[in-house]
RNA sequence: CCGCCCUUAGCUCAGACUGGUAGAGCAGUCGACUGUAGAUCGACUUGUCCCCCGUUCAAAUCGGGGAGGGCGGACCA
C-alpha cells in the first residue's frame, strides 16, 4: 500500500485531496492531530480516530493527540482536576490500544491556550465569527438544548488549535466537519495558512443501523467492555445478511469489521463449525462483505468472529484500566 | 429591572380549569419465529408528578414562597 493509500484508507473525506497527496509526498516529520474531550474510558468511537493515527504513524508522521481539558471544561465537564484525572486514564488507554508512545505528543490544551497571544486570536476570532455559524460548528451541542457562551467559544478554540500545535494535518470524524471548515476558512484572515483536514466516517448505531453510534445512548462497545459483554452486544446487534440494507440504514457489524478489524489485523479467521462448512479465513474486508452477501458467510458466524477480534483489541486498554482503577 | 411561558416514566408529552396519590407514544426488558439481529406477533417493567410551606378527610391538580430553564420588553447613557 503507497504511502497516500495509507493516509487516506478509509477516510470518508479529505480536504483537499491535492494538499494531502503534498504530505503524502514528504510525510516524515510532518504532524497530524486529533482532539479528545478527555474520557475516563474509551470507546469505538475514539479508536476509530486513533486507526488513522495509527496508519499516519506507519506512514511516517508524527501525531498529536490533545486531551482538551479547557474545551471538556467549557462543556461543563467538570472541574479541571477531574478533567486531568480522566485525560491521564485516556492517555494510559490509548497506548495500551497500540499509538506508539514515542511517536505521539500527548498535549493538554491548559499547556498553550491560556496564554496571552492565543487568547488575543481567539478574541480576534470571536470578533469575525457570528453566533449562528459558532453554534453550527459546535458538534459537541446537543441538539435542542440552548448553546451557553462557552458552547460558542469552543469551536473557535479548536480552530486555533490546529494554528497552535503546528501542525500539518486536522484529523477527526465526519461531526468535526464544520469547525475544520471555519477553520480553514477563518484562519488565513488571522495571517495563519488553513491546514488540510481528513474526516472519519460515523459508524451507524449498532442495534439499529441507523444514523451514528452516540456514546451518549444505545449500545456502545468501551475499553470497560468484558468479553462476555462484548459477546453480547455484538449479537444483539442489527445485522442483516447484506452489505447494503434499505433504506439509510447501514450494516454496524459490517463496518466494524472494515473500520475496527481489518486495520488491525492481516488475517481474519472465522471459526464455524463442520456442519456449516468449516472455518474461513479473510485477508480483506472486500471478500468478507461479498461472502456475507452471498450468503456464504452467515451473520451469526460473522458476529462471533467480531465479538472475538474486538476483544483483542481492547483487551490490553481493558487490563490498563483495571490496573488504574486498582 | 419588568412581564409571559415551561418543569410529570430513559425521551416527547397528556392529565391541572371541575382535588380522590398518574397515563399515552417511543424507548427498554422477556418470550415466539428466524442458525444472528431486525421486522412481526405475545407479555412485562418504569415515577421524589422540580423543592418547601399551607388549605383539605384527601393535592400532580388549589393558595403562598423558592429553584432551574426558555422567551420577550425596558435601559442603550
Amino acid at each position: 500500500m503507497d504511502t497516500y493509500e495509507l493516509i487516506t484508507r478509509n477516510a470518508e473525506e479529505v480536504v483537499t485531496d491535492e494538499e494531502v497527496r503534498k504530505l503524502a509526498d514528504d510525510p516524515a516529520d510532518k504532524r497530524a492531530y486529533v482532539g479528545y474531550e478527555p474520557s475516563g474510558v474509551l470507546h469505538l468511537g475514539h479508536l476509530l480516530t486513533a486507526n488513522k493515527l495509527i496508519d499516519l504513524q506507519e506512514a511516517g508522521m508524527e501525531t498529536v493527540v490533545l486531551l482538551a481539558d479547557v474545551h471538556a471544561y467549557l462543556n461543563g465537564k467538570g472541574t479541571f482536576e477531574e478533567i486531568r484525572e480522566t485525560a491521564a486514564q485516556m492517555k494510559a488507554q490509548f497506548i495500551a490500544y497500540g499509538l506508539e508512545e514515542e511517536r505521539t505528543e500527548f498535549v493538554y490544551g491548559s499547556e498553550f491556550q491560556l496564554e496571552e497571544e492565543y487568547t488575543l486570536d481567539l478574541h480576534e476570532l470571536e470578533l469575525s465569527t457570528t453566533m449562528n455559524r459558532a453554534q453550527r460548528a459546535m458538534a459537541e451541542l446537543q441538539s435542542g438544548e440552548t448553546a451557553k457562551v462557552s458552547h460558542l467559544v469552543y469551536p473557535l478554540m479548536q480552530t486555533l488549535d490546529i494554528q497552535y500545535l503546528d501542525l500539518d494535518l486536522a484529523v477527526g470524524g465526519l461531526d468535526q466537519r464544520k469547525v475544520h471548515m471555519l477553520h480553514r476558512e477563518e484562519i488565513p484572515d488571522l495571517g495563519y495558512e488553513a491546514r488540510p483536514c481528513l474526516h472519519t466516517p460515523i459508524i451507524a448505531d449498532l442495534t439499529s443501523g441507523e444514523g451514528k453510534m452516540s456514546s451518549s445512548e444505545g449500545v456502545t462497545i468501551s475499553m470497560e467492555d468484558s468479553t462476555e459483554d462484548l459477546e453480547e452486544k455484538v449479537n444483539s446487534a442489527f445485522c442483516p445478511p447484506t452489505r447494503e440494507p434499505d433504506g439509510d440504514l447501514e450494516n454496524p457489524v459490517l463496518e466494524l469489521f472494515e473500520y475496527h478489524v481489518f486495520p488491525r489485523f492481516e488475517e481474519v479467521v472465522v471459526e464455524r463449525p463442520e456442519k456449516y462448512g468449516g472455518d474461513l479465513t479473510y485477508g480483506d474486508y472486500e471478500t468478507l462483505a461479498a461472502d456475507l452477501e452471498s450468503g456464504e458467510l452467515h451473520p451469526a458466524d460473522a458476529k462471533g468472529t467480531l465479538a472475538s477480534y474486538l476483544d483483542e483489541l481492547i483487551a490490553p486498554g481493558r487490563e490498563k484500566l483495571r490496573e488504574l482503577r486498582s
